[in-house]
RNA sequence: UCCUCAGUAGCUCAAUGGCAGAGCAUUCGGCUGUUAACCGAAGGGUUGUAGGUUCGAGUCCUACCUGAGGAGCCA
């Protein structure tokens, strides 16, 4: 793209060509004039420097070409870079050659200008709002997210196994699918690798699934898209505890890799590291018991509207109050099994209690996990379908992995998207996810 | 599904029931260190849609559409 024998470079590198010659392929990001000295600003997708050309000091031609550039032209350009306390990120370029690979027509400008937009006209227009500096750095932290992620399991004897997304049935409920055509018959989007991992599980010993999942539900909240990216491990001979551990160990991985690796697009965002840093296991573990009386008494202090009913499963403001008593996140087992979904193994010391965890982020980010150890016996399993009038045919090949060698075992998911939320400090799920999908939007 | 709020220039927002306005963006002019640069000028409107009340509606009423926040449900 060149022909000078400049080397090409990129801005996030550009600090080791100090004092050299090099070429950008980038964009414009944003233009200032001042007479005869020119301010452009490029961006790479790496990051952004300050060009600078003085009139008296580049080709006629270069300094019109550069002086008429529109906001997001492409442009490929030759500068020698140079440290500059004034520069934002301590470096600049003096521009000396330009080479404009598209203009944009001022007739019909880039739409998203450095000034503020609303919600629906960013959402519009995310193809290009994902350009902007908060969007791309936000994008890179959830591709460290997964990463890390990722390399947890693989590093810890894991083996990926990706369960089918199209389904023949649902996996816990009836409600909350989007059915789609099967050559004639009715199939869904899964909403759950779980039942699926559980048979790998069985067969590999410690898996995991990474993929998109997808739910009907009509929720019109900062925290729910209707497709969004969950991982999940599953366990063979893997109690209750032995899932906490791994949870801790796992969300702790993840944050430190963003913050060791990640710090300077935490910083663009203006995330508060010391919030992240503190992310060690162990984690708070708090009983379901225990968590109610909590909102009881934060209820009887005025902190919360609505007095809990025990026996219930938490509501969005209870997981934010109790989420927010604390600076990792809290894992909170143990909930009455009647509110728990029909796989989750019952405690062996008081059969109303599933052996189960919800782990809430801090900061009133909410539930970020939810996991159990499975149900492993075959008559349970069979009975605990049959009472949530469940299709017991559609669960045979699932009731077979208790009838051949049934052992303990456990797993949780994760949602990539809400741990993106808590670790960039967002206020809501939809910019965590290249093109969210949502209640109201399935654009672009 | 329910509750609340919003919809005016390309964008972000003003306008007591009484002439439709500003900033940014765009165009033109000025400025040799600007930091969402600044200064001056110009162009830019079926006030979400359909009815209604009124001498007069962006403003009040009804319905609908679209979006946002929340509840429920969930990761």
């Amino acid at each position: 793209m060149t022909g000078s024998g400049a080397p090409v470079v990129t801005i996030a590198e550009i600090g080791r060509h100090e004092g050299e010659t090099v070429v950008l392929q980038g964009w414009l990001y944003n233009l200032r004039e001042s007479g005869k000295l020119l301010f452009p600003i490029f961006r790479d997708g790496t990051g952004t420097i300050q060009g600078v050309a003085h009139k008296a000091g580049v080709a006629p031609e270069v300094f019109d070409a550069l002086k008429s550039l529109t906001q997001e032209s492409s442009v490929v350009v030759t500068g020698k870079v140079r440290t500059d306390k004034r520069a934002q990120g301590g470096y600049e370029l003096d521009v000396e050659q330009v080479s404009v690979v598209q203009r944009i027509d001022e007739a019909a400008p880039y739409p998203i200008t450095p000034k503020e937009h609303g919600v629906e006209f960013l959402m519009e227009h995310r193809h290009l709002w994902v350009r902007s500096l908060r969007q791309a750095a936000i994008l890179r932290i959830r591709a460290e997210i997964m990463r890390a992620a990722q390399e947890y399991f693989d590093s810890n004897g894991f083996v990926r196994t990706d369960p089918p997304i199209l389904t023949p049935a649902a996996c816990e409920g009836t409600s909350t699918l989007f059915p789609v055509d099967y050559f004639g018959d009715e199939a869904f989007l899964t909403q759950s690798g779980q039942l699926y991992i559980e048979a790998t599980a069985l067969a590999l010993g410690k898996v995991y699934s990474f993929g998109p999942t997808f739910r009907a539900e009509k929720s019109k909240t900062r925290r729910h898209l209707t497709e969004f990216w969950m991982i999940e491990p599953e366990v063979a001979y893997c109690d209750l505890d032995g899932l906490l551990e791994l949870a801790e160990n796992f969300l702790a991985h993840i944050v430190q890799s963003v913050v060791r690796r990640r710090a300077a697009d935490l910083e663009t965002i203006g995330r508060d590291i010391s919030k992240l840093r503190v992310i060690e296991a162990p984690f708070p573990r708090l009983s379901y018991d225990r968590a109610v009386e909590m909102l009881n008494q934060a209820y009887r202090d005025g902190h919360l509207e609505n007095a809990f009913e025990y026996g219930n499963d938490f509501g969005s403001p209870d997981e934010t109050w109790l989420s927010s008593q604390f600076d990792r996140p809290v894992m909170v087992h143990r909930y009455p099994a009647d509110v728990k979904a029909f796989y989750m193994q019952p405690d062996p010391d008081n059969p109303r209690y599933a052996l189960c965890v919800d782990v809430l982020a801090p900061e009133g980010y909410g539930e970020i996990i939810g996991g159990s150890q499975r149900v492993d016996s075959y008559e349970l399993l069979k009975s605990r379908i049959e009472a949530h009038k469940l299709p017991l045919e559609a669960f045979e090949w699932y009731l077979d992995l208790r009838r051949y060698g049934s052992v303990p075992h456990s797993g949780f998911g994760m949602g990539i998207e809400r741990v993106v939320a808590w670790v960039c400090g967002l206020e809501h799920v939809r910019e965590t996810i290249p093109f969210a999908r949502t209640l109201n939007r399935i654009f672009p």
